[in-house]
DNA sequence: TTTGTTTATGCAAAAAGATTGCATTTAATG
DNA sequence: CATTAAATGCAATCTTTTTGCATAAACAAA
C-alpha cells in the first residue's frame, strides 16, 4: 500500500532509461545538447519530484543557466517525458515519468518527507472511464495525501511538552 | 460520479453557513471585522476554489487591501475553515470547506472549466487508514483529474482542421 | 462611555518564482 | 565547411507570495 522511496533505480538502469528517452527525443527533433543529456541522466537517477532550483543544484547542471533548465523542462513536459507534481510547496516539482503508471505520494507537511503510494484502482478506473465514456481527452490525475509523519508528530509532541515545562 | 458545479447554495443557505462559521470563529478569538464577514459571505456563496486575486474581485471585497485578504485567508486555513487547492494554475486557489467531505475536481486544462468529482471510496479508506493505522497525523488528500473537456477538444479539432486548409 | 489591550489593516517594499526578448552559440544537415 | 534551425545565456519583466511597521479597529474591563 505504501512504500518509502529508498530504492532509486540502480545507476546502470537509470542510464539505460535516460539513453532510451534521449533516443526517442532525438527522433522527435530534439538536439543532443549538454543540458538535455545531463538533465535526463539526473532525472533518471532520482525519480523524486523536485523543483527546478533543486534540479539545478545537481553537479552536472550547476554550470547551466536556470532559464535553460526551465525551458528544457517545459519541452520535456510537452513531449510527455516529464510531469509536473504539486507537493504543497510554493514551487512546482518535476519528475521523469516512469514507464509504468505514475506514482502518487504521501507528503509530510512538516519535514517534506515523501512516501510513494500505490494509485487506488478506483482512481485508475475513473480516469479511464473519463477518457473512454465521456468526451474528455488526455485525462490524467494527481493524487496526494498530506499529513504529519510519525517522526514529526512525535517531535512536535515533545516540543509541546517542553513548552509546558 | 461527476457533477457540474451549477448548484451554488441558495443565498439564504449560504448566509446561514457563513454566519455559523463566523460565530465559531468569534468563539475562537477572531475579531468580527468587515473583511472577515464579507469574505466568509462571498466564499459561502461560491463554493468553487478561486485565487486570492479572484476573491479580491468580489464587489464587497474590492475596497479591501490584497494583503489583508492574504493574511486572512491564511488564518482561515489554519483554523480549518478554508482549504488550499491546486488546480494547475500558477496561483493557489482557496475555497470554504463544506460541512461534509471536501470535493475533488476534474479540470479542463484548456478553458479552466471545473467539474466536481465524488471522492472514490478507496481514497477515503486509504486516508482513514493512514490516520488510524500508521503514525501519520492530520491526514488529508487532494485529488484532481486534468484533461481537455469535450468542448475544447472539439474546438481544437476544428482549429487543426482549419489550419490544414 | 472611556480606557487599555490585542488584533487586524493598509501601505510600502522585498523576496521568490515564472516568463519573455534578443543576441549569440551550438548542434545537425548536406 | 557552410547553412539552417534550435538551444543557450543574459537581462529584464511580471506575477505571486511574504514581511515590517505604523495606524486603525475591535473587544474587554473599568
Amino acid at each position: 500500500m505504501m512504500n518509502s522511496i529508498a530504492s532509486a533505480p540502480s545507476s546502470s538502469q537509470a542510464q539505460d532509461a535516460a539513453a532510451g528517452i534521449l533516443a526517442s527525443l532525438l527522433e522527435r527533433g530534439f538536439k543532443r545538447t549538454h543540458a538535455l543529456v545531463c538533465l535526463l541522466r539526473e532525472m533518471a537517477a532520482d525519480p523524486r519530484p523536485r523543483t527546478l532550483a533543486e534540479w539545478g543544484e545537481c553537479p552536472s547542471l550547476q554550470e547551466r543557466n536556470g532559464v535553460t533548465l526551465y525551458r528544457l523542462m517545459l519541452k520535456l513536459e510537452q513531449a510527455g517525458v516529464v510531469r509536473r507534481v504539486n507537493l504543497g510547496e510554493r514551487a512546482q516539482c518535476f519528475q521523469l515519468l516512469p514507464s509504468g503508471p505514475a506514482p502518487d505520494y504521501l507528503v509530510c507537511t512538516s519535514c517534506g518527507g515523501l512516501e510513494q503510494v500505490e494509485t487506488p484502482l478506483e482512481v485508475r478506473v475513473l480516469e479511464e472511464n473519463l477518457a473512454r465514456k465521456t468526451g474528455w481527452k488526455a485525462v490524467r490525475h494527481e493524487l496526494e495525501f498530506f499529513g504529519v509523519c510519525p517522526n514529526c508528530a512525535e517531535n512536535s509532541n515533545e516540543a509541546a511538552h517542553l513548552a509546558v515545562i
